[in-house]
RNA sequence: AAGGUAGGUCGGACGACCGCGCCGAAAAGGUGAGGAAAGUCCAGGCUCCGUAGAGCAGGACGCUGGGGGCAACCCCAGAUAGCCUUAUGGCUAUGGAAAGUGCCACAGAAAAUAGACCGCCCACCGCUCGUUAAGAGCAGGGGCAAGGGUGAAAAGGUGGGGUAAGAGCCCACCGGCGGAAGGGUGACCUUCCGGCCUGGCAAACCCCGUCCGGAGCAAGACCAAAUAGGAGGAGAGGGACGCUGCUCGCCGACUCCUCGGGUAGGUCGCUUAGAUAAAUGGUCGUCGCCAGCCAAGAGGCUGGAACAGAACCUGGCUUAUAGACCUACCUUCCCU
RNA sequence: GGGCGGUUAGUUCAGCGGGAGAACGUCUCCUUGACGAGGAGAAGGUGGUUGGUUCAACUCCAACACCGCCCA
């Protein structure tokens, strides 16, 4: 993982709070759901479905966390938020450089309102 | 030089910056995926189950000799049979069918105690013709299993002799069986002799030999909230229900204390990687490899680089794998 | 991570080495004014894949693929 523990959710009921009262937003490749925190803390879980292969499934988690490290010092509001890749695009995410990854997800999460 | 066979090695290298896990009080620093980490097909360590000892059931393995290993299994050399390859060579199988049981569908007359559908046979018996005899005819009694046909398989094969027709009935060779001799540590091989023969399936049950207790780190050990429930004690209450018709006693709703079991959670188990929503990533530079394009050339530009990611450890097996290299050998072509 | 089970017609499943089956569904016909129900009939299968044992494999053996369940 390429993010310190305190930027990550840790817990179940954490997740399941983003679930239920975050919004969610779609882009080409991600899915997100956000749920703005006025504590100012900055949490990410990445959930990647079971693939046929681990190491498939342990990359996409690795090139969205490091998407979402280089991020963290843009952000203006504190928030957990849950991403998901869509299940159509993992081919694309694999091939797709970081460059790209990142823009996708700064498009989405200024529309969420966190980012600056 | 090209192609191939077998065996083995490697699985881009070095560096910078931004990050992550672990060690470290902190900083500095150190350390951090594979040959298969995979499948979970085997074996062992370790832990618990009763201390795992004996027997049964069940399971695994099975040509020979030698070696390694606790074991699974592996290595070297060889034997027999089958298959593949131009060739070198490779792959697969191999305890026992004369301990016993079982199965061999359909077809076919008959499928393991053999058997007779079409056939073949007039030597024998019988009948007919013939005066009798010689002889001729008839497949009824009977003889035969060569040929046809069925089948995966038809009870040794081929050839000759023989016969009424035939047959290991006799002979030669081959195959199988038994015995002897010789060779070899052995599986087994060779030769001679004998009598003339006795299917296949044990990846069917089984028998023989060797080995194996079961479950698995989500094993297991320890610490331990909240809530509910349990045990014990104290207090309060003597009201409801019940043991009983009454009394005593018991039970019991309330409060407090103590106790152990135990859930969430945590620690250990745990590692010269050692996490627990689970680290090993990203951006680049130089060199090396491959492909395409440009260029007279040095070279330049663009793109690509497999299979794949540890969760207790170790040893094997199997499967996936771009490309590169090494060794031995074989075939073809060219040159000397 | 570890331990198990399964894969046969469109679906749910049977099946003791020699014939590939049942129920429901589908299609056609009859019946009805029409639909349903009912009756008659038909189609539908590389038996997950690849090898091996056997005369013969859905069945026995091995490897691989996929699906599902259990264990804190």
């Amino acid at each position: 993982m390429t993010l310190p523990r305190e930027n990550r959710l840790l817990h179940t009921n954490e997740i399941k709070e983003v679930f239920e009262k975050g919004k969610r937003k779609r882009g080409r490749f991600l899915s997100i759901y956000c749920l703005p925190r006025e504590d100012g803390e900055y949490k990410i879980a990445v959930i990647v479905r079971k693939r046929k292969r681990a190491i498939e499934r342990n990359r996409l988690r690795r090139l969205i966390k490091e998407a979402y490290r280089l991020l963290l010092p843009r952000f203006s509001k504190g928030h957990h938020i849950v991403v998901l890749p869509l299940t159509g695009a993992v081919d694309n995410l694999l091939n797709a450089k970081m460059q790209d990854i990142k823009e996708e997800m700064e498009k989405i999460l200024k529309r969420s309102g966190v980012l600056r």
